[in-house]
DNA sequence: AGAAAAAGTTATCCAATGCTAATTTTTCAC
DNA sequence: GTGAAAAATTAGCATTGGATAACTTTTTCT
């Protein structure tokens, strides 16, 4: 009863997890920074930033600066943990290359269930 | 040049494999049949129908039967088969349960590039 | 400081894909 | 063969997520 419905998809976890990745490089992630990350349009950024800021993933000062709150750092760090653990094994296990390996990677993440994600964890492990 | 681009989605994959799971239990392939199949409604699978129909996909005699032309069975045939590979590896390697790995299939056979489908078959393989 | 450039926003548009309601066609039971 | 039920279709609505064009605000340069 605690949790909200904050109906994240595909698309939403991109933009959080471009946030987090720019929030590591820059004090400062701006509308440009995301769509030049991401390769869209500012207009789709701004919707998709107004959109997480309504769920409570980020804060945004009109025409300033966008920061994750708590809530959008530990949703984007566990997107970002996904990615990483998948492409790891893409190109550990598969022998994928680093290019699809990413690629797939950045699909991946969105559609593998929690509990997949945590025995291709288990699987990585074992594998050392 | 030959290749013309049939903008195929992820939910029209799921159409064309329904159709094409339907058609080795049954003579014949019915809105009805898809609907149930997939768990939506007859009108989202009369349009989806009517656009694999334009895409040279399916035949279709309106009111009547639904059949795969021989591109939509190769194409068909082609995502089932990443289907079961990803279902295989998901069970076999990272001990997912038959449900979840079902589910997780489903989404995956859709983002996985053709080259990370060639090495996990390798990978297969190689397992026995 | 003022003009130009850059950044951000707003207003719309479009396509995809789900839905329900209402209509038409086919099938089936009698 | 006729009428009811089932199937299929059509029309229309909502949401998501991309885009462009036009406008506003902020930043930068001299």
């Amino acid at each position: 009863m605690e949790k909200k419905n904050k109906n994240m998809t595909s698309s939403l976890e991109d933009y959080l997890e471009a946030v987090f990745v720019l929030s590591q490089k820059s004090r400062s992630v701006r509308m440009t920074d995301i769509a030049e990350f991401l390769k869209v349009s500012k207009p789709s950024v701004n919707r998709a930033v107004n959109t997480l800021t309504q769920n409570g993933f980020l804060e945004h000062i009109t025409y300033g600066d966008i920061m994750l709150t708590p809530e959008g750092e530990s949703y984007a760090a566990n997107v970002l943990h996904r990615h990483k653990l998948i492409k790891r094994f893409l190109m550990d296990t598969l022998k994928v290359d680093e290019e699809n390996a990413e690629n797939d990677a950045c699909k991946m993440e969105h559609v593998m269930s929690p509990v997949t994600i945590e025995k291709l964890y288990e699987y990585l492990e074992r594998q050392g």
